[in-house]
DNA sequence: CTCGTTTATC
DNA sequence: GATAAACGAG
């Protein structure tokens, strides 16, 4: 049995409203250490994680392992029909065919409760590693979406170089050439405004803006992201939860291609 | 002779933009009580009946009966040419084939002059006798509008199942079932917000969504919506002007249909 | 299906 | 106040 109370609907509809755009269909696993997601998108080329801790939760208990194979188009229509404050409490049984959502109200007594099919879904669950990049930069979320959007109306590729005091965002198009500079600061006042550069290499890789398009999409869950690049292995670009995370893998573009 | 003044255009506009979509052609029957619409959809299923009371206008005047047929997309059309809060006029000759809407702005010389072409309408005016009613409840219609949109993403039909201290919506289909509870409550710093149930004999009715997303494009009209329910009999559906009314009247689906 | 308007959020 | 998502209209 599941069951798990969110303070605020508002996370889950995030998390949702960040990943359907990338994936169709996917399993939601409840452990009892919260819920986790992984799937791939249509292309196989963008690979979604997520992890939401038990900590999010207000109240969470999971018996045993639970998985729930959701349309997530279908999920987020119905999590629409909630409140954004609302308390949501998801349920599901031990093999369950349908999880149910409940949205409270926090200050009259409206009851919604909802329920969604589920289907039986096909995953290849991958162990991915920890592993060492060769930079790793922290920045605010929002600032990046901003840079991908803007260069995103010039090229269809996204090029980042990271040396040891500067990133660097370029796009090349037919129309013309942008590139956005940042210098690593701290912002002692607004810490989410700090730009941070770790660095082992530098990095010069290339990403498809089609999927930074997608990616982005998280901002809302994080004021910052973190992103971290290798040369020649798929680059993670992550946004932190309370407890927990949202990543995307995304191989970058190799020159010969 | 007919001359009635709106001190606010947008009245008449929401008005209109809440009835066009279930009807096409209908006649304004205007007396010295003010201006009467009623008309059934095309599918002969939705009853409207609209009272535009006299004490609407900032000023009114209509010596004799005066019925103005008009084709609502067109009428439509012309009021949104005016301002939102533009003073509106309607003027309309005791036997017309034309009926002149006035527009002026509050803060410059700006008058607009438009006159539309009557037509000649059959309609059967139906005399709608006060009833009776198992079950009367007021809510916010903004509620109410939601409640029946989220529902809609689920299925064609909605139930409703009034007791006394309890208001649920249901909706099931394919993709998954949802239903909505609100219990009753008075809030004295927004009376608004109240919700109320009277109720003779509980009522369980169901009705089509369909017709229902007509209805609710009246929500503009009045911060609150009155339902009046029979176990079969056709339901009431009512928006309060601050003189007068905008009503649907509604037959509930029958389980042997 | 695309556009403009409206609404909610930051 | 500005921006971004949601809704309704053409």
């Amino acid at each position: 049995m599941l069951e798990g109370k969110f303070e605020e609907a508002s996370l889950l509809k995030k998390v949702v409203e960040s990943i359907k755009d990338s994936v169709q269909l996917c399993n939601f696993v409840c452990s009892e250490h919260g819920i986790t997601v992984q799937a791939v998108d249509d292309s196989r080329v963008l690979l979604v994680s997520l992890l939401i801790g038990n900590e999010v939760f207000s109240d969470y208990r999971c018996d045993r392992n639970i998985t729930l194979g959701v349309d997530l188009k279908s999920f987020a229509k119905i999590i629409r029909c909630g409140g954004n404050d609302d308390y949501l409490t998801l349920i599901a049984e031990d093999s369950p065919d349908s999880v149910t959502l409940v949205f409270e109200d926090k200050n009259s007594d409206r009851i919604s409760e909802y329920s969604l099919k589920l289907m039986e879904i096909d995953n290849e669950f991958l162990k991915i590693d920890d592993m060492d990049y060769d930079s790793v930069i922290k920045m605010p979320s929002i600032d990046f979406q901003k840079i991908c959007r803007d260069l995103s109306t010039l090229s269809e590729s996204l090029q980042i170089l990271i040396t040891k005091d500067s990133i660097k965002f370029m796009a090349e198009g037919e129309t013309g050439n942008g590139s956005v500079i940042l210098k690593p600061r701290t912002d002692i006042d607004k810490p989410e405004q700090s730009i941070t550069v770790k660095l082992n290499n530098a990095v010069n890789s290339t990403f498809g803006l089609k999927y930074i398009a997608d990616i982005v999409k998280g901002t809302s869950l994080s004021n910052q992201i973190v992103i971290k690049i290798s040369n020649r292995t798929p680059a993670l670009f992550e946004y932190k939860l309370q407890s927990g995370y949202l990543r995307f893998y995304l191989a970058p573009k190799f020159e010969d291609e």
